[in-house]
DNA sequence: GTGAAAGCGCTAACAT
DNA sequence: ATGTTAGCGCTTTCAC
């Protein structure tokens, strides 16, 4: 910068002034400093920009996923990502795999950083890190799983009613022994399908049979190995609601290894629906969740709070749509 | 750091000393200073850090990549990430999504942001802003994808011999008319897989119907849309060879739609392997490439020049693995 | 072993 | 309309 205002004989002032298009500045001075710029090939530093002003925006985001593995959160991210480039910020993605110390890692890095602010799906609803990052004042956007005693943003889904509508779907088709395989306990949208789903055998005065409730870790691995289970019984499910994604595509790859046939032998539904469920035979029924959706709007609720911290929260609750393919 | 010097009742070039633990410091110095700074739950600034010293690592990677709905790129992206993680780098993700406006705005945010290096899959060969990058000195490592002209080190598949044994092996078994759903010509990768898929042809000396090669732009859409002409075609193909991912799974959905059977009616064989290739019904025969891998090694490979910039380039090709399953 | 001070690239308040 | 200057939080010489 220095540079260039000594080649347009002007103080470096003038040529920042130019830079952000700020202050008054002289028609034919800027065009000086415009040509002095085009020269040295300057580029501004982000760097230093941020170093000195924690008041005017860094323009970086963070985004912190529990698994980019699963397609639903690599919607959520085109989403984010959509809204931060046409607002021009930039994002650090981390991903921390379900991994606690991961997360908290990640955290005190976007912590020092001096991000603009950050959309979160954190782990357990009660991380001491993120609220005390929230409390300080960084702008926070939760998705997909909230923050509990705090007042954050948020952008979730309706994960009872997604399972209920789900689970009644295929009570009424008839289907008598229905599991749920569930991702991890400690997750809440875990639990709030869960819930869904003994909502739906109480409303149906349908006797739940306990056995067929399966908790893993919500990766692909733990759908094989419960799905597995689950088949083996000696009085198998009829049906199986797959609490996400990957543990549906585990399940699947039992199913059909096992040779049964679906639906005659096994219906199954998933939560959370993928671009390519109509390219599985038979196509897959799934809960959809606007994952694109909840990305851009988590997005939006974060830049405008970056714009006017002072606002009051909001939650937004998006609705889950039935997608009823062949496999129920 | 000012707070915690004066808390501790030294000097902050002491505090950034215990920080670094680098020079010489009294043990009841470092104490007291720890003890401050635990107290006043100091944070280091990374910003502050990337400005001052160029010299010193910021720890921070940038990642480009085309397309992070292609689960191809997500495995990249994971192994990348495991190793950045654990020598305690963070990254900076971009995802360009084909669009080379995009890359080239995020090429710039990258180079503001004084990222210690780059691991980069770019949309053309030739791209003269990341060539101009890597001749100032920015440690950059290609993916997938090279660089023309310049000196990078690259951790690539080799595609041809992929194709060609893919094509092979559909021949061998019978096959005659063999299609290939190729992705957008402008990508070399593309243009490798056609080049295996026609060596097949020769070496088996089977005439190849120009027909049967449909170029698309390596997404989902363009898989179904280009599979259904070839459905469609008076003299359709036995057996297709789709390109990558994303164009299998628009293919399948079209073959299952129009009640094809696999492999009776169509074989269909993919480019690149899926976790879940196993959960397609029929299980999906792939040339699988060793994705975590590549982004394993590249990350080593950028930590590597990161540390001695001054070693010569490395060009790595990795091997593809033919799975045989049950789609061919 | 420790402190003082310069400076990384930039912005904004204040002067001119 | 433009220049001067004081820092942002840190590292690193150079003194002591």
């Amino acid at each position: 910068m220095n540079d260039i205002a000594r080649k347009a004989g002007v103080s470096i002032a003038t040529v920042s002034r130019v830079l952000n298009n700020n202050g008054n500045v002289n028609e034919v001075t800027r065009a000086k400093v415009q040509k002095a710029i085009k020269k040295l090939k300057y580029h501004p530093s982000r760097v230093a920009k941020r170093l000195r002003s924690k008041s005017v925006s860094s323009h970086m985001l963070g985004v912190l996923i529990p698994d980019i593995q699963n397609p639903f959160y690599v919607d959520v991210l085109r989403g984010i990502e959509e809204i931060a480039y046409n607002r021009d910020y930039a994002i650090i993605m981390c991903n921390f795999g379900q991994d606690e110390k991961k997360e908290k890692l990640y955290l005190e890095i976007l912590q020092s950083e001096a991000i603009d602010g950050l959309i979160a799906a954190p782990a357990r609803e009660n991380d001491p890190l993120l609220k005390k990052m929230v409390k300080e004042g960084l702008p926070v956007v939760c998705v997909d799983r909230g923050l509990e005693d705090v007042e954050v943003d948020m952008v979730v889904v309706d994960n009872r009613e997604g399972a209920l509508k789900a689970v009644n779907f295929l009570i009424e088709s008839g289907y008598k022994r229905i599991a749920y395989i569930s991702g991890l306990p400690s997750i809440p949208t875990s639990r709030q399908r869960e819930q869904g789903y003994r909502d739906a055998h109480l409303q149906n005065r349908l006797t739940l049979d306990e056995a067929l409730i399966k908790h893993g870790d919500s990766k692909y691995d733990s759908g094989l190995r419960l799905c597995r289970e689950l088949l083996n019984m000696p009085d198998p499910p009829d049906a199986i609601f797959a609490g996400n994604n990957l543990i549906t595509l585990g399940a699947l790859e039992i199913i059909h290894k096992m040779g049964w046939k679906i639906p005659q032998d096994i219906a199954i539904i998933g939560f959370d629906d993928m671009v390519w469920s109509n390219s599985l035979n038979p196509p897959l029924s799934a809960v959809r969740q606007p994952a694109l959706e909840i990305g851009k709007r988590a997005g939006e609720l974060l830049i405008q709070r970056i714009e006017e911290p002072g606002r009051s929260c909001i939650q937004m609750i998006l609705k889950t749509e039935l997608m009823k393919r062949s496999s129920t």
